[in-house]
RNA sequence: GGCGGCGUAGCCAAGUGGUAAGGCAGAGGUCUGCAAAACCUUUAUUCAUCGGUUCGAUUCCGAUCGCCGCCUCCA
């Protein structure tokens, strides 16, 4: 029985999908204005895995990932580059699904850009301004909070005690808005300037939130299962992607709500803005496999901060290597017919407590450690015994629903070894 | 100021009210013509600190210290 950590309720529970056997899923993708880094792709691979996982319990998947191809820092690079923006966006799409592709992620049902879901955000907008849940304020149109009384139930932001710390930044807003939480659904763009959509209200450009709850409800339906991203898009995007889709629709926007954990470097959060990241190319570059980086960022259960050391990626080689070793190992023996009971028995452990790590709130620790104790027993077998041949079957078979999941394996490469 | 998370061996890390999974690194050994791979043994009387509850706590409660995050663009 699957079960794991809800946002919405803060607590762990059993996954009931809305439609017996299907599930639907969105997962905010990247911001393609440069290269992703490992902690952007820890988020992804963890959503690679969620995806394998639901559908390695027998759903039926579809699976929404976005790409955001406008934003404030895309149209500013592209000024500077005297560019348009797709002729700046389109090679940084290039490169995130080579790297995506490179770490092993399946590629998701719907991969939707935000440029072309634009007349479906006017749609949601329109909607908005027609409901009150949204207003014009000097052309651009924003979201008005205090029409959406469950406004903050995502990320139980209170908005009753004032920010003492930090509140100026708020109140800095220049724009003319009702209440400082507003945000802009459509900001007022020039008669010439680019990008620029017509729309009923005026011409604009969508803010940010809006793009992604017009992805998804056009994709997956104005309720839909499952809705994935970092943590640090709990708040404002998510909370704002409740409130304009279920402001428009009335109805419950995304049923479950996860959320992974940043990765750190010298414990202190990776991210662009603080100029501490490391890219899948820079790691590539110095010699790391995608397999170890990988295994790294899968290593520590995805709700848990993980703080990224060279000591950690050098050791997720060795054991990377130590696993395809094992695989080698297995399809190399020589096998007599029959099977061994040990062997039988030690595999079926390995898939069950796999299982349970897994059902568990996605704990790929506990699985990783599943399938090393397997690994580590049954070489101690073949060095001893040897392995019968009914053995070899379904070990391989174990490793590959395992890698049907986490993608740790890697292809075959040594396959002249094995050419008989 | 508000909200949330974390602190387990050299490093990463799972976990439970009954006495510490797994991986990496290290040490010794087996096998091997040498090597690689693999295997075996070994590495926390202890789970930040101090109290409390309990027959018993790393696990529950409280306090303290330390670290991180969100509240602002960010996976």
């Amino acid at each position: 029985m699957l079960r794991f950590f809800n946002t919405l309720s803060r607590q762990i529970g059993e996954f009931k999908p809305i439609e017996a056997g299907k599930v639907r899923m969105y997962i905010c993708g990247p911001t393609v204005w440069n290269f992703a880094h490992i902690g952007n792709f820890r988020t992804f691979i963890f959503g690679d895995v969620l995806r394998r996982y639901l559908k390695f319990k027998g759903y039926e998947l579809t699976h929404v990932f976005n790409l955001t191809d406008v934003d404030d820092r895309i149209i500013n690079e592209a000024a500077k580059q005297n560019i348009s923006i797709d002729e700046f966006t389109a090679p940084f799409i290039q490169y995130f699904w080579e790297d995506f592709d490179a770490l092993g992620n399946e590629r998701p049902e719907v991969t939707p850009r935000a440029t072309h879901h634009v007349p479906e955000m006017i749609d949601i907008i329109s909607t908005l301004l027609e409901n009150g849940h949204a207003y014009e304020s000097e052309g651009s149109i924003y979201y008005r909070i205090t029409a959406f009384p469950e406004y903050g139930k995502l990320s139980k932001i209170s908005f009753s005690g004032n920010i003492a710390g930090g509140s100026e930044r708020i109140d800095t807003d220049k724009y003319d808005k009702e209440d400082a939480r507003d945000f802009a659904l459509w900001k007022l763009v020039g008669e010439d300037e680019q990008p620029g959509w017509d729309a009923p209200f005026g011409r604009g450009r969508p803010g940010w939130h809006i793009e992604c709850s017009a992805m998804a409800m056009k994709y997956l339906g104005e309720t839909f299962d499952i809705h994935a991203g970092g943590m640090d898009l709990q708040f404002p995007h998510h909370e704002n992607e409740i409130a304009q889709s279920e402001g428009s629709t009335g109805k419950l926007f995304a049923k479950y709500w996860i959320h992974s954990e940043f990765l750190k470097i010298d414990d202190v959060t990776m991210s662009k803005s603080k100029g501490n990241f490391f890219t899948f190319r820079d790691l590539k570059e110095q010699g790391y496999s995608p397999l170890a980086m990988r295994y790294l960022l899968l290593s520590v259960p995805y709700r848990k901060q993980l703080n990224f050391t060279f000591e950690g990626l050098q050791g997720a080689e060795s054991t990377v290597e130590r696993l395809r070793n094992f695989r080698h190992l297995v399809r190399q023996a020589k096998t007599t017919d029959g099977s061994n009971a040990e062997v039988m028995a030690l595999n079926e452990k390995a898939l069950t407590d796999f299982e349970v790590a897994l059902d568990d709130d996605f704990n790929t620790a506990a699985a990783l450690a599943a399938i090393h104790d397997m690994v580590r027993e049954i070489n101690t077998v073949i060095a001893n015994d040897g392995l019968k041949s009914d053995d070899q079957v379904v070990v391989l078979e174990a490793i590959s629903k395992f890698d049907s999941v986490l993608g740790i394996f890697g292809q075959e490469e040594n396959e002249i070894l094995d050419a008989d």
